[in-house]
DNA sequence: ATAACAAATGTAATCGGTTACATGACACAG
DNA sequence: CTGTGTCATGTAACCGATTACATTTGTTAT
């Protein structure tokens, strides 16, 4: 082994600067255009041009560059993602799942988040302007997210909000006002007949949305709502306000997993028991809803899943162009019922064993 | 109000095409460089020309090509991140650090994981190249990170993976060796003697360091580590044999917090109190270890920072320029010890009334 | 043998910026 | 009035890919 240095070991070149089309045309002893054919696999090219240039590639460790190629064919294989926050486990999950579709498509993925702010939404699109084929943009507020949709011109948009109505445009959304008729019916049939409902923020359209679908599918009672902020403790505290109320209900539709369980636990505190005395359903299906005793039933949301529909719907957008077929559908997410212990039915609950403590895992 | 279109309400142009410099400079009656140059703020520019430009600018909504801006200035703004995977809270707190900074420098983040695979995490990084200004990789294994850094050429790489060796590699780590050490000391210092290690996965380099921390800091006695692989059902497993010891622990140092949980949760079923017989110590400190009762004492890294870090020491690796002063420095994220419920010292533990599950919030 | 045609390859214009250098305008000193 | 220097602006050559079109080479039919 008398090799002096690494390039000699893999025999590469030394590479003090990229190397551009033309190092790998000349060294292949071929033109810039049959280099360009063989790395785009576009037109018919001899055996043995292939394998020259593909040497030649190997051997410089040429990477076209990206800017020059989506100057002259205008596009970027690059989707941009803005979210309002980056924060938790919901961004994550969405995340991972449009970097696996993307992937998958050979798409990158720029991401930024816009903290909740309108101007900032905008700001943001603007900058990824021509930098990205299409955008996702997930806004809590209708307005915004619309505004977004005008501002983007002529690059595809597909929206992700709570929202149901956007006025023709591409979208994907949840199916809160469905999922929370699911939530209800399922705590009826399991013998429930007082059934509460923590909210979420006002002002934000899911929590609005799974409101109003818990209120339309109750049958002999009037609605139990109290204001939450899809926190742990404003699940604690709303609980507590409940327990306070003449007549306690027997069930409780949080919108969503963490405040289920913050109401859980003042239920615990108050010698309350769940399922027994009070049921509980969450929505979203956190990974902690099958760790907590106990196990919380919940609306499981497929949020990678929903990453990935939206990436692809969007890939879709963006390979039609600008004179294909109008695509102004919202696309449907239906969550799935996940029934656990703490919707265990009224009347079978007394009958087992249920210690919130002690279940094995 | 007789307007017709939007455009002519915000007083626009119709923009079938996306604007080009040429016609910025054409409506503002300059040349192409005057608008460079009001745009880049490079030269000295008339008030009168800048008004016209800038005008004309809005107008057309003219927002420069990032492609050709690269093309010729071999820039471009960007950021490439590749995680092993996108999964949890640690990535979610990490994206967010790293988005923060980056939008404060006016930087955008490329995101991709590679699934823990080192085959993945150069094609991953190959296909970055001439996309991004320098990378931030992130690799369980030593190998790929070093091989990464080497195949990323003569672009900047910031390495984040557990191992403080990189070899003269610009890198951020954390003190795993040191927190480990923190932890066992704080045990010992709340009067515990007979301290277990729940380790992580077999040849992750976090989970070496953090168990050899654990041997080193002992004191009159011998290691007793059960193996782990950072999830909580592990942990669980890990509890149930150190209960089948003959000489039980006194105090449990776990590799990371869900093992922590899944190890009081095994040891409430054994009817084990904690931290009355056994404390235990976490690592991470995820949201979810101030919720559990009793809350879980843990070493806490601020991952959101550590990402705003690695961000910035890539920027200033890019702007230093291949020539800037060598930078192979390993910067060293100190964990901080969070003292909570768990590890509650011994002697005063049996007076004061811990009841696990009725905790206020 | 050669015309006619197809397949492979090369030439050069183009995409939209940046910027070195050239040019023009204007002020002021001699 | 002219020479000189300063400042604002314009001209055109890049950056590195793609691709329409031109050209070469090879094949087949007559």
């Amino acid at each position: 082994m008398d090799v002096s240095t690494p390039s000699a070991v893999n025999g590469h070149a030394p590479a003090a600067k990229a190397a551009t089309i033309r190092d790998v045309a000349e060294r292949a002893q071929v033109s810039v255009a049959s280099v360009s054919r063989v790395l785009n696999g576009s037109d018919a090219i001899t055996e043995s041009t292939r394998r020259r240039v593909l040497d030649a590639v190997e051997y410089l460790r040429y990477v076209p560059h990206v800017g020059a190629r989506s100057l002259s064919t205008s596009r970027t294989d690059t989707i941009g993602v803005i979210l309002p926050d980056l924060y938790g486990e919901f961004f994550s999950e969405l995340i991972r799942g449009m970097d696996l579709a993307a992937r998958a498509h050979g798409k990158h993925l720029i991401v930024s988040s816009s903290h909740g702010d309108t101007e900032e939404t905008l700001a943001a699109l603007r900058s990824m302007r021509g930098r990205v084929d299409g955008m996702i943009v997930l806004s809590p507020h209708l307005r915004a997210a619309n505004l977004a949709a005008d501002v983007a011109g002529r690059m595809p948009v597909v929206l992700m909000n709570g929202g149901l109505d956007e006025a023709g445009r591409p979208s994907i959304a949840i199916d809160n006002h469905g999922a929370a008729v699911t939530a209800v019916e399922h705590l009826r049939a399991t013998g429930r007949r007082r059934i509460a409902h923590i909210r979420g923020a006002a002002g934000n359209l899911e929590a609005d949305i799974r409101a109003e679908g818990y209120a339309s599918a109750l049958v002999d009672q009037e609605p139990i709502i109290v204001e939450g902020d899809f926190t742990q403790a404003a699940g604690h505290r709303a609980a507590t306000r409940l327990l306070a109320l003449d007549q306690r209900p027997d069930a409780v539709f949080a919108a969503n997993d963490m405040m289920a369980l913050g109401a859980m636990l003042a239920f615990q505190e108050a010698g309350v028991r769940c399922p027994e005395d009070v049921a509980v359903i969450g929505f979203d299906d956190v990974p902690l809803a099958a760790l907590v005793r106990p196990t919380l039933t919940t609306l499981r949301v497929n949020i990678a899943e929903m990453g990935r529909r939206g990436v692809e719907r969007l890939i879709g957008l963006v390979q039609a162009g600008p004179n294909g077929a109008p695509d102004s559908a919202c696309e449907i997410v239906r969550p799935l019922l996940v029934e656990r212990q703490s919707t265990a039915a009224a009347e079978t609950a007394g009958s087992t064993t249920v210690n919130p403590t002690a279940q094995p895992l």
